[in-house]
DNA sequence: CTGAAAGCGCTTACAG
DNA sequence: CTGAAAGCGCTTACAG
């Protein structure tokens, strides 16, 4: 099946050694253009192609990066790997994806299963994780470190000098808060997320710090935690509605992300509530249907394909610094000025 | 930086030859137990793991595969890939993803693009092409089919005997134009696609026999060729409308994928039509929104994972066969029961 | 059961 | 400008 010529072919076809053929390979210029021609047209000819493999061999650099994402499915995280994917074409790497439970999975030993690969560096995308796992993954990145250089995506902790590029979750949250008391909300609630999780830790900081601002007490009620599917979501707000009194339900909601921002539209639509009239939703990551949801959700775009760029340059360039990223708040129609009083209540007629 | 030991540093520090180091690595059984004991030892202790280029470099075998998809971003694809990862991976391969353009581009010749990375195997998301570079497409595939065994998921013309897995594209149509005439529905609009593309073509066979066998006619202005957006889909709905009157609208529309049918339920709904009163949608893919856009949509299941898997099984077993993946039609809120005469028609309030 | 040796397909000094 | 040779880190017959 593989008709695939060798270095030696390309030699002896042209007359020449394999040290020639590898410079005309390479596009050294101490080739005399006679030869470099024959050179080139016995490739043309053969259609031949240096195996990548046997140069990753010699060279020792593979080219080829890799990214460790949660999950794939999520577009956000699709997202982040398309931008990681151009940027690394861009320098001429090849962009590796891996599955988080490479680096979680205690059987085989994890930070290895990379490094079995060569690759010249890897991303890796952060995500919460219960305190003894995160404890495996420490480790793992401390031994990972030892083969190839890393840069996190995520929120860390500081005593590990990582290059890390994230966001300021304490900066978003607190411009969310603002946004929605500008809009004359004061009881906002803020859903998703996990206690332990150092992001979410973050997020509530800023919650509470743009809460604080604007003179409105912190009511623990209004926040819940929860993961980040839509059913999650859903259940999450749908759990905070009922142990409320209607007075007091929240008219305003920050969302993890655009997934429990959209469990939260169906929860409060099964509840009989108007949007945005009686609930305004704010969600996250800005997903591609964001705009068709009704109504169009208004969120935070966390630009994914620029991070993923970015944390490629970061890896390439060997520095240790710590990056933030940008974010913008697309403003669409899920968000409307708070009505005075109290917010109707009607029974579900979904 | 890279602390990694050879083979020659495990065989060293456990008095042994390489040729034994390898044969415990590769798990022979011909080891005595001492020694299997005495080199394990210190495989474990220095953290060693053989280096897969090497080894790739002698046994001829990368254990990767490749996978080329139109683009990452799209959730069904995404879900493609994943299914393909996992499939891969259960049999001990790595999978690694390009884009279609390494296929199509015509500065660097594609298909050698792939061979260079010596994949045992590489699995191809067919998408329409323009003719021309269509063409230049199928020489590739030629040519990269000399290099390694391929699978393509799409349409493929019967005179290119590749191993193929596709969808009976008529077959869904059909049944579609059935559910919805099931529903009452007689005008009956198929949105989105190519007319030069052979999934298309097919589709649009399933859907003339489907109105044949409900007796109905087939009408040219019920039928608009867009591209796979949500705004292309919105466009072409909107242009179908504008050149109609309101009493010869359409009541049901086929979609080519979710995207072009949110796109037609933001039309519809501008357009002052109710949902799904006025206008029954129907999707395909069933991406992870169908259930969150409002009514939630209808849409056609393709179990784009299991696809992913399936193309695995077949570009590992060698076979040249076609197979046909299975679907699902998913009811969810976006069809109604068409009501008898004329679609109500109001001006626009949103 | 174990080792010495050749070889996979390249790159890279080192000579000339 | 070009070639002979060593070497990258493994696997795989071939002997023993």
């Amino acid at each position: 099946m593989s008709v695939n010529s060798t270095i030696y072919d390309i030699a002896a076809e042209a007359g020449v050694s394999i040290a020639t053929v590898s410079r005309v390979l390479r596009g050294e210029r101490s080739v005399s253009p006679a030869t470099r021609e024959k050179v080139e047209a016995v490739i043309a000819r053969r259609n031949y192609r240096p195996s990548s493999i046997a140069r990753g061999m010699t060279s020792k650099t593979t080219h080829s990066l890799g990214i460790v994402l949660p999950k794939l499915l999520n577009p956000n995280y699709a997202m982040i790997f398309t931008g990681a994917y151009d940027g690394a074409r861009r320098h001429g790497y090849s962009m590796n994806m891996f599955p988080w439970k490479s680096l979680t999975d205690q059987r085989s030993t994890p930070a290895l299963l990379l490094a079995e690969r060569r690759l010249d560096g890897v991303i890796i995308c952060l995500e919460y994780l219960p305190p003894e796992e995160n404890e495996r993954l420490m480790r793992s990145l401390q031994e990972l470190r030892q083969y190839m250089p890393i840069v996190l995506i995520g929120c860390v902790p500081a005593a590990f000098e990582y290059p890390t590029i994230s966001y300021n979750m304490a900066d978003i949250a607190r411009s969310t808060v603002e946004y929605l008391v500008g809009l004359g909300h004061s009881k906002i609630a803020l859903i998703g997320g996990v206690e332990a999780d150092r992001d979410d830790l973050r997020r509530d900081v800023g919650y509470r710090q743009g809460l604080e601002e604007a003179q409105l007490p912190y009511v623990d009620s209004y926040r819940a935690y929860c993961g980040g599917t839509a059913e999650e979501g859903a259940a999450a707000l749908d759990q905070m509605l009922s142990s409320l009194l209607p007075a007091h339900w929240p008219t305003a909601v920050i969302a993890l992300n655009d997934l429990v921002a959209m469990g939260c539209q169906d929860t409060a639509r099964k509840r009989g509530l108007r949007l945005p009239e009686d609930l305004s939703i704010v969600g996250c990551d800005n997903l591609f249907c964001a705009p068709y949801l009704i109504p169009a959700l208004t969120s935070i775009d966390t630009h994914q394909q620029l991070l993923g760029q970015k944390a490629v340059e970061l890896l390439l360039s060997g520095e240790t610094r710590r990056e933030n990223a940008a974010w913008t708040l697309v403003r669409r129609d899920s968000c409307a000025p708070c009505k005075s009083g109290e917010p109707a209540f009607r029974t579900a007629g979904y």
